[in-house]
DNA sequence: CATATCCGAAACTGGTCAGTCTCGTATAGA
DNA sequence: TCTATACGAGACTGACCAGTTTCGGATATG
């Protein structure tokens, strides 16, 4: 019952089902949409919630589909995150406008504010794993904090070197700051972070932190 | 089949089983150590990794126990949060040493940093269901934010009739701001919130956006 | 010391879900 | 057209867990 039933799978190189070149592709058109609904269904329901059902019907595929190409729940999550970050920063249509403030509030736009709301949320269900999954938590990092924080790591290192701003400042901190506190605002205290919220962080914390003085704020 | 074999329960006081003064006493000495162990499991696996046979093995309990004290394990889980704010706040003997920033030191204190850290981890465990339940956001609200939150709108308070700081700041944002940061700082860069940290917030972006002028910062 | 109730331990129930497998159908290449 | 493979649908398995029940033993009251 051991090897007598078997044709001798023998030493030649898996024979059949070797990575031919025949029979129908696997469709890779379909993993963004596949991708897209795990990160719908993450946003909503966060990852112990989440059920590999609950993605197939949204993406109206199989179950056994998406496990042709991811072997666990936890990879497709960790895929679906990291597919968070394509589209995010346009190289270098980033806002110049020669001061701090006009660079921070350039920012502002109804549409990064709306997407920032839910990768907070995604993030926030996903809190329990990030604690076990060191993998997740770069993940997370790469795809919904560091793009934020980098594009204020550039405004203040700018404003530094213009002289409008004190060298001596903490710009990790700072750069960090207005992510953090909307993380806060969307996650404990269910407060929606709107534009006139973000300005008043920009007036009333970030810049006078970084030494511009109150009568040049508005400037 | 609807009201036929029961023998009437009937008007009277339920007979047999009322609020007998016979029989064991519920020992209700064990309730904090079932709550302890609650919370205990509940910082190190959040609320969908945590079972109630966590909870009973650790408290050194039976399950049934615990099911009759409370109906559910949100419910259990709702009393744990909210008896966290026990022993909290001592009603007046806060610090008052004549600057915000004096203050503000000195609720620095290895005990409170050690025992914060914990309470956003706890926090950050459960995040999902902070989403659905406004009960438990409310519990988690009144027992891990709004403590710290009160002292230090208190402190601000103090400095702004002292003419020490600005009236104009936004109080509710700086009040908010130390644990709004530890809070990011622990869950999502999972890095320290030791003294050196605190008090780079406190002199970094606390003051200088409370309106203290640079120089009289550390005075 | 009898009784009503509590206790911890552990067996049990029912539902849920990750992951696997099977089926009938679609499709790309030989 | 033939073949190997992918597809969606959905049945199936096995683990896990909330909540219930059962048990023998402890304990306070009368």
């Amino acid at each position: 019952m051991t090897a007598m039933t078997q044709p001798e799978p023998s030493v030649e190189p898996v024979r059949g089902r070797s990575t031919s070149t025949l029979g129908r592709k696997r469709d890779h058109t379909r993993d963004p949409q596949i991708l897209e609904a795990a990160v719908d269904v993450l946003a909503e329901t966060g990852f112990d919630g989440m059920t590999i059902d609950m993605v197939a019907a949204r993406a109206k595929a199989g179950k056994a589909t998406i496990y042709r190409r991811w072997p666990s729940k936890a990879d497709l999550v960790l895929d679906a995150v990291a597919c968070m970050k394509a589209g995010e920063l346009d190289p270098e249509h980033l806002p110049d406008t020669g001061t701090l403030r006009g660079d921070l509030v350039a920012m502002i736009r109804p549409r990064s504010i709306e997407e920032g709301e839910r990768k907070l949320r995604i993030m926030g269900g996903l809190f329990g794993m990030i604690a076990n999954s060191p993998e997740l938590a770069d993940a997370v990092h790469a795809a919904i904090i560091e793009p934020r924080v980098a594009v204020n790591r550039l405004f203040l290192r700018r404003a530094i070197e213009r002289g409008e701003i004190s060298p001596d400042c903490d710009v990790e901190t700072l750069a960090v700051l207005a992510s953090a506190m909307a993380a806060f605002r969307v996650l404990v205290q269910k407060q929606p972070v709107d534009a006139e919220y973000l300005i008043s962080l920009i007036d009333g914390v970030l810049l006078p932190a970084a030494g511009v003085a109150a009568d040049r704020r508005t400037a």
